[in-house]
DNA sequence: GGGTGCATGTAATGGGTTACATGATTCT
DNA sequence: AGAATCATGTAACCCATTACATGCACCC
């Protein structure tokens, strides 16, 4: 009747940003859709509450900001207590989520008959992640040249370097894939319409 | 007020399991906790509403089957509307998952402090990873010297192909990212405690 | 005056797991 | 007799996104 309570991520991964830097549900948005981004992400309707239940418990400070000029926001900052509670979570290993790849289920049910559909949406996923493998390529060079600022290099070079294998992994199983796709779509849009399938 | 509907994906994996062949709740969660669950898996709080649903919807039919010497079961089997709303499904493109790596955020966020722990479930994660590699290697083997017996061993083969790339993927990055975390947590834990890292 | 970006938030809804309840049958 | 497996199902949660409401401030 009680289920088990799992430790949710979303809290954490906010002190995590405002251990580097105090900063507003906005500005943790914001993070969470570019540099963080590229391995986490959060929406407002997660971030808001959250930030609430952290200054309940003295994990987090809350203070509003009034600026000339501009709209005043409120903007939180971690406590120490935060800060501990945030290092107990680290040193936990993670745990791994279920395997869900509706990319894989939609190849696999769809069988042959689908191959044309499929190798139209399977080039274009080749293409996008061809485009990404690049940027995070460009990216980590950027780094390795000094060219961009980062409080952690080190740690942030890990981050970029699993993004990269991923990709360059997705992007060779897309081409190859992409192959048997290609060959039988073409094989039955052209050449032999009434011959049916034997493979 | 009314969110934008996005279809579910949990009955369509159902009808794919279903056109291979009719099957009970029970053996569909058994299909996705073994044969499936390289790539996906469901529960029993999923699936056994889903097939209500399904069955509410003229998609699958529902018959139990008593079976001498043993409890009867109830067996679901796909109708001719469930196989076209699959087909339907499977030309949609698939959706790609907002990213949300644990690891990469307890690693990231864990900093140098923890370098020692990290090291240490790090090590465990690599042997687990590389278990996994190994695992899918043999299980590709097989298929290519035709000691599996599949409905379609070519999809069965993309599918091993991915689950091989990442899998192949991840254990390189452990590799190199454990070498770094050993380095620093060595240097911590033995030589100069005082010297801080550098290299 | 209107668009865009900054900023905070909530309601509705759905996806998903875990833990339990319940019971039959088979194996030891 | 008791454990393991087959089998169906639900209650209680939690996680998460989407879409909307609201409003300020700046720039054109």
């Amino acid at each position: 009747m009680q289920p088990v309570r799992r430790p949710p991520t979303t809290p954490f991964a906010i002190l995590g940003l405002l251990k580097a830097a105090p900063r507003s549900g906005y500005d943790i948005r914001q993070e969470t859709a570019s540099g963080l981004g590229h391995f986490w992400s959060e929406s407002y309707g997660q971030i808001y509450p959250a930030l609430r239940a952290l200054a309940a418990k003295g994990l987090v400070r809350r203070r509003s900001e009034r600026r000339t000029g501009r709209r005043a926001r409120i903007v939180y900052s971690i406590t120490s207590k935060g800060r501990e509670a945030l290092r107990r979570w680290t040193l936990v290993p993670p745990r791994s989520a279920p395997p869900r790849n509706e990319l894989l289920l939609k190849l696999y049910f769809g069988g042959q008959e689908s191959a044309t559909a499929h190798a139209a949406w399977l080039r274009r996923l080749t293409n996008e992640e061809t485009d990404r493998l690049n940027r995070v390529r460009r990216l980590r060079q950027q780094l390795v040249l000094g060219q961009i600022d980062h409080p952690n290099p080190r740690l942030w070079m890990i981050t970029l370097e699993h993004e990269e294998r991923m990709a360059e992994a997705r992007v060779t199983w897309f081409r190859k894939t992409l192959g048997y796709y290609a060959m039988v779509a073409n094989s039955r849009g052209t050449a032999t319409p009434s011959e049916g399938e034997e493979t």
